[in-house]
Formats: structure tokens, sequence, C-alpha cells
DNA sequence: TTGCTAAACGGAACATCGTTCCGTATCGTC
DNA sequence: GACGATACGGAACGATGTTCCGTTTAGCAA
């Protein structure tokens, strides 16, 4: 056994996950989607500490199954984190197809505040120092300002609102805004979104 | 049952708990001692998150004894706090005492950070709405800007430090060097209150 | 179509945790 | 010294995260 003349280059254990035979098996991808989409509802409803039982029941799926894919419960909360932040983002395009540059501004604000008020107990889990989330943050900024950046540079074009605000200024404190604390409802950071758009109105054309 | 003539004025259930009947059983006594410095060597070793039953087999106690005393968790995270508060602005007087001014600020900043050293994970906890927490933060400002107040006044009469510092300020500047983040040993903790005290030091007689 | 095997599934089982319960031991008083 | 209120210890309970393993199934091949 001094030597492995066999399969040069290729080592045996797979490397790449990807084609260990066939590519994924369709059931395998029902399992994942209903386990992301059920988190994503029970995280929203009851925070990112919910049971897993209650995740698991609700896609119809068993604790193996959980497991199998989301070896660790980091690893379910930074991919659904992902999941959402890419639908978010991803909305954005077809507002703005939509609807006059400000308008669409204001839609995907809302949008935005919206994706940031399911977060509660996140930012706890966070800082708690597990690697599974290292990378959640500059995926949120990376996906983010480049979304938001255009949004605002269209309607700083049309004229419809001023020209000096920053994507990520604006990513902050919306997500301030509309984090939940405590147990107000979801109007008030709605409202409190909305004053802020006004403000980037009333500066259009300004300076 | 429509009204309750008994007991004019005096309602049934102890308001205040002190007096029950006699003042309080020594072992009752020796329990909370034995619990209250076993939950601070446990909650500065592992945290706030750490398991109930570690404190009580480092007290020495069952866990009836703990729930006896402290009906819940954060009951004893809470007198932990207040024990370690009163603790660390009780050890002003005697450096203050035996030090000058400035080398009695300088230890007393120590003993400080070292105090908030011991905090991981309160800051969440503080932030979890429980009601048991509800006082720290005051607790915390009561009894520390004061004492800090006093050595700063101290030091600055005998132009050893500038005189405009906020011990709010300082108090705030401290906790955010202190506090453990990652697995930073506290030496460097250390170094950032020295420089800060270095800082109060350089601007002595200035303005 | 049928057979085969790796992959995936489900859920019981295990370990750990916070909390409760209650029989027993102890303190302080009369 | 005896008695009653108080406190103690630790087993027991319920909930939760995680693992294990016998069973099922998807996808390829003959």
């Amino acid at each position: 056994m001094t030597d492995v003349p066999t399969n040069g280059g290729q080592p045996r254990q797979p490397r790449q996950p990807r084609q260990p035979r066939h590519a994924v098996r369709a059931d395998a991808q029902r399992s994942v989607d209903a386990l992301l989409t059920a988190a994503a509802e029970v995280f929203a409803a009851s925070g990112v500490d919910a049971p897993v039982r209650q995740i698991t029941a609700r896609a119809g799926v068993g604790a193996g199954t959980l497991y199998r894919h989301f070896p660790q419960r980091s690893d379910l909360i930074a991919a659904v984190f992902r999941h959402e932040v890419d639908a978010c983002a991803d909305a954005a395009p077809a507002l703005a197809a939509r609807y006059d540059p400000a308008d669409a501004l204001a839609r995907w604000l809302r949008r935005f505040a919206g994706f940031i008020a399911t977060k509660r107990g996140l930012s706890a889990a966070l800082h708690s120092g597990d690697p599974a989330y290292g990378s959640l943050p500059s995926y949120f900024q990376d996906r983010f300002i480049p979304v938001l950046g255009g949004l605002l540079d269209a309607a700083a074009a049309a004229g419809q609102i001023r020209g000096d605000a920053d994507p990520m200024d604006l990513l902050r404190a919306v997500a301030n805004l509309a984090l939940p604390v405590g147990d107000e409802n979801d109007e008030h950071a709605q409202r409190m979104v909305a004053l802020l758009m006004d403000g980037l109105r009333y500066g259009a054309g300004a300076e």
C-alpha cells in the first residue's frame, strides 16, 4: 500500500458533491423545497428559535430528512435567509418594469421592510459566532445594494427623488425601522418607511 | 363574591416578602449565597445560557433549591448581575483611599472591564423583553455613574486628567471595548482600556 | 417491463435541558 | 425537647435538538 496507482488524479472521495451518479433525486428536491418554504413560514411566525418539529410537521417530512439536507440548524436558517434575500432582490426588476421609478422604489422598500419584519431573532443569531452565518451579511449587501442602487438611480434620473441618497444608508435605516421589537404591528414600520420615501421625494431636484 | 370586606387595605398576598415570620433561615441564606457565587462563576465561564444543572452542581444544591429562591432563570441572572454591579461599585472607595486619584481611576476601570468581560450573552438577554431584566440598565447606571464620576472628579481636581470626561460616555466606551466577541482574550481589552486612560491623562490641564 | 442498488425517507429513540413535585431533613421557637 | 413552618434534594416530567436504522423509492440497466 505504498502507492495508489489507480485513478490517477481522480480522488475516490467525492470532492465535488455534484454528479454523484445522477444529478439530484426528484424526491430530495421536493423535500428541500418543502423544508425551505415551511421554515420560512415558521420563522416568520415564531422567530428563528422555533422548534424543529414544527418545521418538519409543516413540511410533511421526518426529522431525519431535515438533518440530511441541513446537518445543522444554522444551515437551514442560512439557506432560508439566502432564499428570501434572493426573492426580495429578484422582485425589483418586475416592479421597475411595471411602475414609474419613484413608485417602483416605494413599492420595493415596502417589500424589503416586509422581508426584514420576518427576521425576529436573526440579529442575535448572526452574532452567535456560528460560522454558518459568516457569509450572510456580505450576501445581504452584495444582493441588495445593486438592486436598491438601481432603483434610486432611476428615480433620481427621472427627477422624482433627490440624488444623494446612499443605498447602504437607506437599507440600514429601513431595516432598523422594520425590525419588529416588542409587540408593535408592522403598520408602524410601513408608515415610517413611507415617511422616509416622502423624504426622498421632497429633496427632488435640490442639490 | 361581590365584595371582599376582609383585610381592609392589607392584601393577603405578601407584597413585602420581608418578615414572613422570622427573618431568613440560615440554611436558606447559605443556599442563596452558594447559588449566586456558583452562577457568577459559571456565567463567566460559559455565558448566561449555561445549563442550570451545572450551576446547582457547583453550588452543591438541588434543582428544587434553585427554583425556590429564583423562580425563573431570569431572576437568577438579574440577581447575579446586581450582585456583581454592587461588588464592582463598592470596590471604588478602597481604591480611592489607597492610591492617588489617577491610579485609582485606572485600577477601577480595569476592574470594571473585568466585570464586563464576564457578561457574554447578557446583552441578548437584556433585549429579550423579559420583565425581570427591565430594571437592570437603570441599576447599572445608578450605581456606576456616581462611582465613576467621583473618581473622575478627584483625578481632575488633582490635575492628573482632563476635566471634560463624561462618566456615561466612558462607561459605554469601556463596556464596548471589554465585551468579549469571538475568541479574543481579555488582554486586548485591558490594553485598549489603558489606552483610554492615557488619553484622559494626556488632556490634563488642557481646556 | 422488470430488477437492482444507491439514495432518501420517516419517525422512534436518545441525550439534554428547564421546570415541577413531593417525601425528607432541618431550623428556630415555645 | 418537641413541634410546625420552612427549606432541601433529586427523581420525574415535558419539550427540544439530534442520531440511528429499518423501510421505501427513484432512476438506471438489461
